[in-house]
RNA sequence: GGGUCUGUAGCUCAGAUGGAUAGAGCAAUGCCCUUCUAAGGCAUGUGUCGGGGGUUCGAUUCCCUUCAGGCUCACCA
C-alpha cells in the first residue's frame, strides 16, 4: 500500500492530485510487466493524445525515487517496477519482528463486537447444518479480537417453546432415564420423533404438550426440573464438540433469558404508536413494501421477532456494542430486516450497527436435511470419520509419528472446519463425505502439511548464524511469497469489514501453495550460510503467517505429520 | 405473483473500488524423491464469464431487461 502512495506522489498529470492517481493504480497480470501500473486511457480525451503517447511521455518525465526501480510505457500503461529485494527483505523483517502479533492492530480499541452464533436448540442434535454458523462466528470472534476489538460470543440458545412441553410429555410416556443419561440428545430425539408419530394418531397428545409447556411457563417445579435436566444434558454434550472445535462462548443467554423482557418491548412499541392490531394479532407495519412484523399472537403469546427485539435492546444496554452480528443462515433475511427496521422506527439509531451475517444452506445429496425425517448427518460423526481417515493416512505415510492420535484429531477436525470456511459465506453447499474427506489440493491438510514442512526444514537448518545475504530470496517464488505474506494484515481487516473469514482462508491457502513452489525451486538448507539465513527467515515468516491465519480460522497446525 | 440471493472450465469455486492473453483445486494423462516431509511440485486441455441490450477508450465487474435455480412472503424458530 505504501508503494502505491509513493507512486502516486511522483506521477505528475495536470488536473489530477496524488489521491486521484492513487485510486487509479492497478496490479498488472504479468509479473514481467511490472509490480504496479497506471492505465493512461482516461487521460486521452483531455490531453488530446493517444494513451500510448501519454504513457511514453510520462515514462520519460517521471522522476524515480528510492523504492521505484523503473518506469516503463507499454501499450498505454505506465508500469512501475519496485526494488524487489528491498521489498522482500522488509516484509520478512517486519514479520519476524512482530511474530505472533503480525497483522494485529488496535483499530478496534474500546469497541465491543457482539457475535450471536451457533445458537443451538436444546434437545436437538448438533448436525452439519450447524457447522457454518458455528465456525464462521467463532472465526469472526478471533478476527475481531486480533484487530483489538473485544468480542463477546453469545450462544443464543433455542430453549423456549411448546416443543419442550411435547418433549416432557414424551418423556413421561416413553422416556428412559438411564438411556437419556447414556445416549443424551440422541435418546431425546428418539422420543421426540415418537411423539410426532403418535400425535398424528392421537390429537390429545398435543394438548398434553401444551399443558406441560404451560407448566414450564408457570414455573412448575417438576416441569422445570425436567426441562433443566434436558438443557444440562444438551449443553454437556455439545460442549464436547465445542472443545474439539476450540470454540468459546461468553454467554449462553438464550430465548428463555428474554421471557421477562418482552412485555417492555410491547409497551414501548405501543407507546410509540407503532403497534397495530391485525386479525387479532399485534403487528408493526412498514412502508418499504415488506410484510408486517408479527410481535404478538392473537392468543397473547410473543414470537421470535419479539424475542430478538428484546435481545437487541438488552445487548445494547448490557454491552454497548459497536456492532452486533447475527451469524444466521440467509433463510432469515426477511426476519432480521424486519427486526432491524422495527428498532430503527423505535428511534434507536444503533439499529444501523446490527448486521445479519448470513450464509448459504447445507443440503445432503438426497435433498434437504430434516430432523423429523431423520435425514441428518451428525457433526460428531463427520468429525470422527475425518479423524479416522487422517489416522489411516498417518499409519500409511508416517507410522513412526509420536502422537498419532492428537495429530489425526488436528488434521481431521481441521479438514472439516476448513471446508466450511473456504468459500464465500453466501454459497449453498451440498454435503458429501467424498468431498469433505478428500485431503488433497485446497484443503486444511495441505496447508498443515506445508506448515509441518516448514517446521521440519527449520529443525534441519538450525539457527541463523552470521551475516544474512538477502540475494537468497531474490527470485520470483520468494517475491511472490513475500507479496502474499505482506497482504496478511490487510486481509484480516478486509475479512472483518466484509465479515468474511474465507478471505483469510484463501490467503493462507495461496501462501502455502507459493511456499511449496519456493521450496521445490530453492534449497533452504543451502551450503552458503548467508544465503541459507535469508531462506530460513522467509520460512520462519511463512510459518508465522500460516499458523496465525489458521488460528483465526480455528484450525490447529501440527508440527509433524 | 412480490421481495431477495445465486448463475464463471466436466465438477467445486476465486476473480478489491471497471483495466493488458479470465484463474485455482478436484477429476484425466505424463513426468519429478542417491540433498530440506512426494499429504508435495511440474507439464498437457476445455470457457457464447446464463442470454440480450446499454454506459465507457475499455465490462465477468456498473445499469436495464430476460431466462434458470435457491430462499422467503402473519400467528414455528
Amino acid at each position: 500500500m505504501d508503494y502505491i502512495k509513493e507512486i502516486a506522489k511522483i506521477v505528475k498529470i495536470d488536473g489530477y492530485t496524488a489521491d486521484d492517481i492513487e485510486k487509479m493504480i492497478v496490479l498488472p497480470k504479468e509479473l514481467s510487466l511490472g509490480d504496479y501500473s497506471l492505465p493512461c486511457f482516461r487521460f486521452a480525451k483531455e490531453l488530446k493524445k493517444s494513451p500510448a503517447q501519454i504513457a511514453i511521455e510520462l515514462a520519460n518525465t517521471t522522476v524515480k525515487n528510492g523504492i521505484i526501480k523503473s518506469v516503463t510505457a507499454v501499450n498505454g500503461y505506465l508500469n512501475f517496477t519496485i526494488d524487489k529485494a528491498e521489498f522482500t527483505k522488509n516484509t520478512i523483517l517486519t514479520i519476524l519482528k512482530e511474530g505472533q502479533n503480525y497483522g494485529s492492530s488496535d483499530i478496534g480499541k474500546n469497541r465491543v463486537i457482539c457475535l450471536d452464533y451457533s445458537s443451538i436448540n436444546i434437545a436437538k442434535p448438533f448436525h452439519i447444518g450447524h457447522l457454518s454458523t458455528t465456525v464462521i462466528g467463532a472465526s469472526l470472534y478471533r478476527i475481531f479480537n486480533k484487530l483489538g476489538y473485544k468480542s463477546e460470543g453469545i450462544n443464543h440458545l433455542g430453549d423456549w417453546g411448546t416443543q419442550f412441553g411435547k418433549l416432557i410429555t414424551a418423556y413421561k410416556l416413553w422416556g428412559d432415564k438411564n438411556d437419556i443419561e447414556k445416549r443424551g440428545v440422541k435418546s431425546l430425539l428418539d422420543i421426540y420423533v415418537k411423539f410426532h408419530q403418535e400425535a398424528e394418531k392421537d390429537e390429545k397428545l398435543n394438548d398434553q404438550g401444551r399443558y406441560w409447556f404451560k407448566k414450564i411457563e408457570d414455573g412448575d417445579k417438576e416441569a422445570l426440573s425436567i426441562f433443566e435436566w434436558f438443557k444440562e444434558i444438551t449443553l454437556k454434550e455439545v460442549q464436547k464438540t465445542y472443545d474439539r472445535l476450540h470454540i468459546h462462548f461468553d454467554s449462553y443467554a438464550g430465548e428463555s433469558f428474554y421471557n421477562d423482557k418482552m412485555q417492555a418491548v410491547l409497551d414501548a412499541l405501543k407507546q410509540k404508536g407503532l403497534l397495530e392490531e391485525s386479525d387479532g394479532a399485534m403487528v408493526v407495519k412498514f412502508d418499504n413494501g415488506d410484510p408486517p412484523c408479527l410481535v404478538q399472537r392473537s392468543d397473547g403469546a410473543t414470537l421470535y421477532a419479539t424475542r430478538d427485539l428484546a435481545a437487541a435492546i438488552y445487548r445494547k444496554n448490557h454491552y454497548d456494542f459497536y456492532k452486533c452480528l447475527y451469524v444466521v443462515a440467509y433463510q432469515q433475511n426477511l426476519h432480521f430486516r424486519q427486526v432491524f427496521n422495527v428498532l430503527k422506527m423505535m428511534g434507536y439509531d444503533w439499529s444501523n450497527d446490527l448486521v445479519h451475517v448470513n450464509f448459504g444452506m447445507v443440503s445432503l445429496e438426497d435433498g434437504a436435511m430434516s430432523t423429523r425425517k431423520g435425514n441428518i448427518v451428525f457433526l460428531e460423526d463427520v468429525l470422527d470419520n475425518a479423524v479416522q481417515k487422517a489416522y489411516g493416512i498417518i499409519e500409511e505415510k508416517n507410522p513412526n509419528l509420536d502422537d498419532k492420535k492428537a495429530t489425526a484429531e488436528k488434521i481431521g477436525v481441521g479438514a472439516i472446519v476448513f471446508s466450511a470456511l473456504q468459500n464465500n459465506r453466501i454459497k449453498d453447499t451440498v454435503f458429501s463425505y467424498d468431498k469433505v474427506l478428500n485431503f488433497d489440493g485446497e484443503t486444511a491438510p495441505y496447508v498443515q502439511y506445508t506448515y509441518a514442512r516448514c517446521c521440519s526444514v527449520l529443525a534441519k537448518t538450525g539457527e541463523i548464524e552470521g551475516d544474512v545475504d538477502f540475494s537468497g530470496v531474490e527470485n520470483n517464488e520468494a517475491l511472490e511469497l513475500a507479496k502474499l505474506l505482506d497482504k496478511y494484515p490487510q486481509t484480516i481487516i478486509d475479512a472483518s469489514v466484509k465479515y468474511e473469514p474465507s478471505l483469510v482462508t484463501r490467503l493462507v491457502m495461496d501462501t502455502a501453495q507459493m511456499f511449496n513452489k519456493f521450496y521445490l525451486e530453492h534449497r533452504i538448507n543451502d551450503e552458503n550460510q548467508a544465503i541459507k539465513n535469508a531462506r530460513i527467515m522467509l520460512t520462519q515468516a511463512t510459518k508465522i503467517v500460516i499458523e496465525d491465519g489458521f488460528r483465526l480460522l480455528g484450525i490447529q497446525c501440527p508440527t509433524k505429520m
